[in-house]
DNA sequence: CGTGTAATCAACCAGTTGGTTGATTACAGG
DNA sequence: CCTGTAATCAACCAACTGGTTGATTACACG
């Protein structure tokens, strides 16, 4: 996953509405109408909307008849997870070494 | 974790230079004019960039004289990597089954 | 072919973001 | 107290975002 992608796929989850189309695309496809039907606002708006997340490669398209289904990519999602553990589980060792380091200067005082 | 924070934690994380920052607080605390040497911006531009990732929760500041370092906190990443994989396990559950769905017709067909 | 529906395209507008420069605050040390 | 350094505040600007409405494309069906 290149730099750019995570930009677009971070800034795809910053929005409450995308969030929301996330998740109830876990529970199955849906298609722009119906995901329409559950934000106030036009279905233009939530084309751009899931135009946004195509882009960032967390959702994909498919075509059957006039519908164009959406369908989330849960190995995109894995990609971010993995971005975040890697630093995280860093940061949480370099905590530890810390501690460590208390630790025994405690035991030398 | 509100939903006020998810917006901001995942807007924070969708600029690479505020991800570079996070990296390199992941090594360990750094001030504001440390981080500012590794990108070609001005000081006051990081400043902004440490706000928002203040603001956001993902990195907290202490004091140290004139310092004032930056410290990344692991918990609020991991606030993120939980919010995902609900959702990423759901969609993947679904798949499963669908696949499950697919596999029994084949046997009847 | 004509009609209805799914979805996108296009143009526009208000608000936010990421950068700049200049001024200001807060603290350490002689 | 004065000087130097760390950091933020303030004002400004170009570019992007999220929403709107109106027009257009793509397909199914009678």
């Amino acid at each position: 996953m290149t730099v750019d992608t995570l930009d677009l796929a971070f800034a795809a989850l910053a929005d409450p509405v995308r969030r929301t189309i996330v998740a109830r695309l876990s529970t199955g496809p849906a298609t722009v109408n119906e995901l329409a039907d559950l934000f106030p606002i036009s279905k233009q708006a939530v084309s751009k909307h899931i135009a946004v997340l195509t882009t960032a490669g967390l959702i994909t398209r498919s075509r059957d008849g006039q519908r164009r289904p959406c369908h989330l990519d849960p190995a995109a999602l894995e990609a971010l997870t993995g971005w975040i553990d890697g630093y995280r589980l860093t940061a949480e060792r370099q905590y530890r070494r810390l501690d460590a380091l208390l630790s025994t200067l405690e035991e030398q005082s």
